[in-house]
DNA sequence: ACGTTATATGCACCTTGTTGCATAGTCAAC
DNA sequence: GTTGACTATGCAACAAGGTGCATATAACGT
């Protein structure tokens, strides 16, 4: 049930396309939430459906019609709810962990270029986190709350 | 398709029924794999019609029949197979940081307490690992290649 | 002329995970 | 003698997620 609150995050921000969505998905907020095409182009008419969108159809010249989203007031109290509620534990997959786990068993030496693998992977992402700190909040975060809250999250993730 | 190898990461350690199996990924195993019993009690069938784990019915005095499972030749060549293989990067699912992100447009109020539980419970399983860290690895990890393994997942989680 | 990339939306099928319900025996406590 | 806890196994329905396939326009390069 949560994808469908990631959506309204994203859609209170500001209306948008199945495409865009996509779009933000794989940048800004893909950093929290993954979601395919698939999923969204799924997911969306069941918002509409529930009265939390509404959806507009636009034409456009040189490229095909779109639908645009935009988050309703229903869909901006379901929000708020959902912000209030206490989240249950988050399911742990830790898949990494699992193979030290079989590596006790069967030998490290199938399991190391994986956890170096792993390891790389973490370190891009840190570097890349750094990046953006310096680039985008050398001098701290400001006054502004939403960029507060990008900060806080960037630093949640270092 | 990663349940299947947790199983047998825990059968390979030693046979189990699935009532079992589930006691384990309550405890021990269950820092890094969640699954409830209903989902243990389908996969196990599957697993036994690939070739990759055996079943035999174990009666027992004063407690229900029980099926205890073990790893067959082809289900340790499977689960080799798995440890080599790169795992596909894990889906990102944080969905507080969705919360704060959410937070800026719809005020920090209503997810300050969110954040707070949430603090808290990281709190409590770094306290319950550092118990465990002294409890069992005062001295370090020693040489068992077992009791390594245990130690660098419980290392990774504090 | 042809292939590639970007925009834009969707269906079908399958696997995985969650929730609720069902059954059945033993043992200890009250 | 009934209630609750523990052992032990499972089905059914549904929700969520992943993979592959399908379609269409337009810009741009070669």
């Amino acid at each position: 049930m949560l994808l469908k609150h990631a959506i309204l995050v994203s859609l209170a921000e500001r209306p948008a396309s199945g495409y865009d969505l996509v779009s933000r998905f794989d940048r800004s907020i893909g950093y929290f939430w993954r979601a395919s095409h698939q999923q969204m182009y799924r997911e969306l008419p069941k918002l509409e459906a529930a009265g939390w969108v509404s959806a507009e159809a636009v034409a456009q010249s040189g490229k095909p019609d779109k639908r645009v989203y935009a988050i309703t007031d229903a869909g901006r109290g379901a929000l708020t709810e959902w912000l209030k509620a206490p989240v249950g534990p988050e399911p742990v997959r830790e898949s990494l962990m699992v193979k030290v786990r079989g590596a006790a068993l069967l030998g490290a030496a199938h399991v190391l270029p994986e956890i170096r693998r792993h390891r790389q992977l973490h370190a891009d992402k840190l570097t890349l986190f750094q990046q953006i700190e310096q680039g985008d909040f050398s001098n701290g975060p400001g006054d502004d709350p939403t960029r507060r809250c990008r900060y806080l999250a960037l630093r949640s993730g270092v």
